[in-house]
RNA sequence: GGUACCUUGGCCGAGUGGCUAGGCACCGGUCUGCAAAACCGGCUACGGCGGUUCGACUCCGCCAGGUACCUCCA
């Protein structure tokens, strides 16, 4: 089989062929999030787009080494609190130390990620420890002429950049419109040029995460734990760099600035951006404040929210769109999605009792490959789906005795519906209620019903009905078969 | 203001120069004592106006509306 897998590069705005400089062995590196907060809708889906594309190389072959950050320094905030440091306007407002923060939500990260299926990186480096790492690139970058101290902080110089090599390469800028389009910032006037941008900053007195450097006590800069980062773990060169669109510009254009000015090479192979979750058409943000978090999600706490919603739903809601499309919010969406994974996972359980015909009118292969295609076409996760229903519609039908199968396509139809389904799309079947692993309960119910079909088959109505009625009230579903009862919680 | 992108049926969302995904909702039918589930069928859309073309939802232009980035954000 022929699997080649194409990807959307943000550089070249095209689809291209996806080749490693070093097959098998695939670099890539994806930002992770800035643990100051709890992780919302906004997080996952990052996550799970580059979750989805760590499941898919993993499948096809390649050796996968994935690398997401933690970001838990740096990162100025820019309002009201002039030049504070996230991490650390946090931790004063807490009464805590900024590391303390940085324990609590990196904990609250992994759970909420675990929960998703999202499956961890190979590595996940924080920034607070590579600030050496971070010195030396700054080091490097002067050495090589791109930056300048001043004031005890460090900054890369965009202009001079631009000379040599091409400022804007990612985004599409132009150095000249960004002269004319910027604003009033913290340490404008210690920068040559507006647009240059920290990779050293001087901490104020007040500041509290802080490290000692050749240039003074500080911190690193915004873009530098990325590229100081990224060149650690996977080398001057390395296939993929991966993050939201938002990150585009500044950040992913200022960490090619870094990586190009300090080892002279382009770094990255693939750029590859997921696209915003959109509320009411508009991008759910941190700083828009209509962000709702993963855990409100899953426990139905937000005055948006209809209902809770589980962690499977929401990664299936999310696959049902494509990556680079914008994704809206809603709960009648979101409802939809959990029907149709619910659907799903029962045509799994039916798929298994599943009986073979000596000849049957059913061509598998053709599912699987049709799957194959839709997830080498840049990560076409809702024709993936979309393959998969009609493949569910093919196993009721089976089920429902109006087609035939054969044993061969039987076993290719499991194989694949179970491997796009849970290997690579990563749902799984939700554990939701323990009490269906209560043997006692399941004796109970099965005892209940069996009264039921005695009260049926004397055609006492009243009776079977009424028992049908209760346990529908206590969240039982019953349903007749030909020869007895099916139940599920 | 600059740059990029988007506009698909009740809702969510794919996609293509002609063959009109999929899900959810809704409506009919089959099955069932009645249901549920399942199956069959229906609802068959591409912002507006022009142009290119034998033919455009798909290409081009204009207009309208919207979004993102330009400052931290996934």
């Amino acid at each position: 089989m022929d699997n080649k897998l194409i990807v959307y590069n943000s550089l070249s705005r095209k689809k291209e062929e996806f080749k490693p400089i070093n097959s098998p062995l695939v670099g890539m590196y994806v930002c992770g999030p800035t643990v100051y907060g709890d992780a919302h809708l906004g997080h996952a889906r990052p996550a799970i787009t580059f979750d989805l594309l760590f499941r898919y190389m993993k499948h096809l072959g390649f050796k996968v080494r994935y690398v997401r950050n933690i970001t838990d320094v740096g990162h100025l905030e820019n309002d009201a609190d002039e030049g504070e440091d996230k991490i650390g306007k946090k931790a004063r407002l807490e009464q805590i130390e900024p590391m303390e923060v940085v324990e609590y939500y990196t904990a609250r990260y992994h759970r909420e990620m675990d929960k998703l299926n999202v499956q961890r990186p190979s590595i996940e480096p924080r920034a607070s420890g590579h600030i050496i790492e971070q010195i030396e690139l700054t080091k490097k970058i002067i050495e090589n002429g791109f930056a300048y101290e001043s004031n005890g902080s460090v900054y890369f110089d965009v202009e001079k950049y631009n000379k040599q090599h091409k400022y804007g390469i990612l985004s599409g800028r132009v150095l000249d419109d960004l002269y004319s389009n910027t604003r009033d910032l913290d340490g404008q006037s210690e920068k040559r040029n507006s647009f240059d941008f920290a990779l050293w900053k001087k901490a104020s007195p007040e500041h509290i995460m802080r490290w000692p450097s050749p240039w003074s006590d500080g911190f690193p800069g915004w873009h530098a734990e990325c590229s100081a980062m990224g060149h650690k773990y996977l080398g001057d060169e390395f296939d993929i760099h991966g993050g939201g669109m938002d990150l585009l510009f500044p950040h992913h254009e200022c960490e090619i600035a870094q990586n190009t000015a300090s080892t002279g090479k382009n770094t990255v192979k693939y750029w590859i951006h997921n696209n915003m979750i959109t509320i009411n058409g508009q991008k759910m943000g941190k700083s828009l404040g209509n962000f709702i978090t993963l855990e409100d999600l899953f426990n139905g706490t937000n005055e948006v929210l209809e209902k809770a919603y589980s962690p499977m739903t929401i990664r299936f809601f999310i696959l049902q769109a494509h990556y680079r499309s914008t994704l809206d919010f809603s709960n009648e969406a979101l409802q939809a999605a959990e029907k149709g994974l619910a659907r799903l996972l029962k045509g799994v359980e039916t798929l298994e009792k599943l009986k073979p015909s000596n000849q049957g009118n059913i061509d598998a292969k053709e599912l699987k490959n049709n799957c194959y295609q839709a997830m080498n076409d840049d990560l076409n996760s809702p024709i993936v789906i979309a393959h998969l229903f009609d493949a569910l519609k093919t196993i009721n039908s089976i089920e429902a005795g109006k087609e035939t199968i054969d044993t061969e396509n039987l076993n290719v139809l499991k194989e694949a519906f179970n491997l796009f389904l849970f290997d690579i799309l990563g749902t799984q079947k939700e554990t939701q209620n323990t009490a269906t692993n209560n043997e006692v309960l399941k004796d109970v119910v099965d005892m209940v019903l069996n009264l039921r079909m005695q009260a049926k088959t004397n055609k006492d109505y009243a009776t079977s009905d009424f028992i049908r009625d209760e346990l529908t009230k206590l969240g039982i579903t019953i349903k007749d078969k030909k020869d007895g009862f099916e139940w599920e919680m």
